[in-house]
DNA sequence: GCCAGCATTTTGACAGTGTCAAGATTGATT
DNA sequence: AATCAATCTTGACACTGTCAAAATGCTGGC
C-alpha cells in the first residue's frame, strides 16, 4: 500500500530508515545554533517531524545522545589531527600547529567542545563506554606525541604524561575561557596560543 | 512582643528575618553536596521550610540566586589572596603560594568554582552587575600582580595583560580537567601546578 | 488598643522538561 | 495472507522555573 507515500518522497513518520542518523545531524546543528543547555528532546524531535519519544529507540538517555555527540566530535578530532601530522613539516612546527589546531576546532565548535570535555558527561552524568574509549584513547595519542617531542629536546621536560596534562590544561584553559565567554574576543585565541608555546619549548642553551 | 516566638526559637514561615542569607546558605551547601546541576528552587525551599516562590522575593531569578552565590565566592577568594599577600615572604615564594592558592580553592569548592568561571552563568545566562564588577576587579587585580612580578623579573615575558590570561588558562585548565572528572586524582593537583610552575618563571640567566 | 498599610510569604496555575508503559503502524518472513 | 519484530506514537507522571493573585503577619499612627 505504502499509504503514507503514494507519491515519490517517503517523508513519512514511520521507517524513514535512518532516524539516529537524521536525529544526531539536527541535534547538532541545533547546539551548534542555540547551545546545549537549550536542546530538548521534544524540540529535536519537533524538529525532525518525529514523536517526542521516537529517538528513545536509538538512544537511551539524553545523555546517551549527548555522548553520541561527544563521541562524534572525537572522532573529528582525531581526523583533523591525522591530516595535519601527514604534512611534512618540522617537528617544531607540527607542534605549533598541533596547538594552533586545537585552538581552531575548540572555539569553531564551542558546543560540541563543552560536550567532549565539559562537566556536563564526565561528572554529574557517566559518559558512555564509547566515549570513554575513544576519548581515552586521544588523551593517549597526545601523551606519545609529547614523549616524542621530549625526546628529541624539542618541549621541556622529561615527564611526557606531567607535560601533557600542563600543556593540555593551558589549552583547555584557554578555550574556556574563550567558550564560557569569560575571553571576549575570539579571533585573539590564535594569538594567546602563540605566545603561550614558548613556555613548552625545551630551552634552546 | 515576637508573636512567633513565644518559645525561643523563631521556627515559623513567616518573617524568620533572614530569608535571603538563610537561602544562600543553604543552596551552598545543596550544591556542595549534590552539584550545581541538581539544585532547584523547589527542592531548595523545601529544605529551608518555605514555599515554592518565597526566593522570589529576595531574587531576580533562579540565575540571580546563582550569581550572588558566585559573588560570595569571588568574595571568599579575595579574601584568601589577601590573607596570603600579608604574609611575609619572597616574591617567589608568593608566587607558588598563589598558584597553589588557586589550585585549592578550585578543587575544595568545585561547584563555587563552577559558578564563578562556567559557562552557566557567563555565557548562556547573563550574569549580574555585581558579578561582573567583582569578577572584573578580581582579574584586574591578577594582572597588576602579574606586571609587578614580570617588572622585578621574576616571571617571564612583558606583556602582563598577556601573560596573566595564559597563567590563568592553564590554572583555569588544569582546574576544570580536575572538577569535571577528566582527571581524577584530585590530590595530584597541587603537584601538577607545582611542576608547571617553573615554565612561567623567568630564565635565570 | 485597634486599624490601615506594608513587607513578606503562600496558593494556584501554566508551560516546558525527561522518561516510562502501553498501544499503533509498518515492512519483512514464512 | 498471517505473523512477527522493528519502529514509531499516545498517554501519563513527576519534576522544573515562573507569574499573578491571594493570604498572612508586623508596624506605626490614632
Amino acid at each position: 500500500m505504502k499509504a503514507s507515500s503514494s507519491t515519490s518522497k517517503p517523508s513519512a513518520n514511520y521507517h524513514h530508515g535512518n532516524l539516529r542518523h537524521t536525529l544526531l545531524a539536527a541535534a547538532k546543528q541545533m547546539i551548534a545554533a542555540d547551545g546545549i543547555e537549550s536542546l530538548s528532546l521534544r524540540k529535536l524531535a519537533d524538529k525532525v517531524s518525529v514523536s517526542r519519544t521516537a529517538a528513545y529507540h536509538y538512544f537511551d538517555d539524553k545523555n546517551d545522545l549527548l555522548c553520541a555527540i561527544a563521541s562524534d566530535g572525537f572522532r573529528q578530532w582525531q581526523q583533523l589531527l591525522k591530516q595535519s601530522e601527514q604534512q611534512n613539516q618540522t617537528e617544531r612546527q607540527k607542534f605549533e600547529q598541533y596547538l594552533i589546531n586545537y585552538m581552531v576546532f575548540a572555539t569553531h565548535h564551542p558546543e560540541e567542545y563543552e560536550l567532549m570535555f565539559g562537566r556536563c558527561i564526565w561528572k554529574q552524568a557517566q559518559c558512555t563506554e564509547e566515549l570513554q574509549t575513544i576519548a581515552h584513547g586521544t588523551f593517549q595519542h597526545q601523551v606519545e606525541m609529547m614523549a616524542y617531542w621530549q625526546s628529541i629536546g624539542l618541549v621541556a621536560g622529561d615527564n611526557p604524561l606531567r607535560t601533557a596534562q600542563i600543556i593540555w590544561g593551558t589549552l583547555h584553559g584557554i578555550a574556556k575561557l574563550f567558550i564560557d565567554g569569560v575571553y571576549v574576543d575570539d579571533t585573539r585565541a590564535e594569538e594567546i596560543v602563540k605566545s603561550a608555546l614558548p613556555m613548552f619549548l625545551a630551552p634552546k642553551d
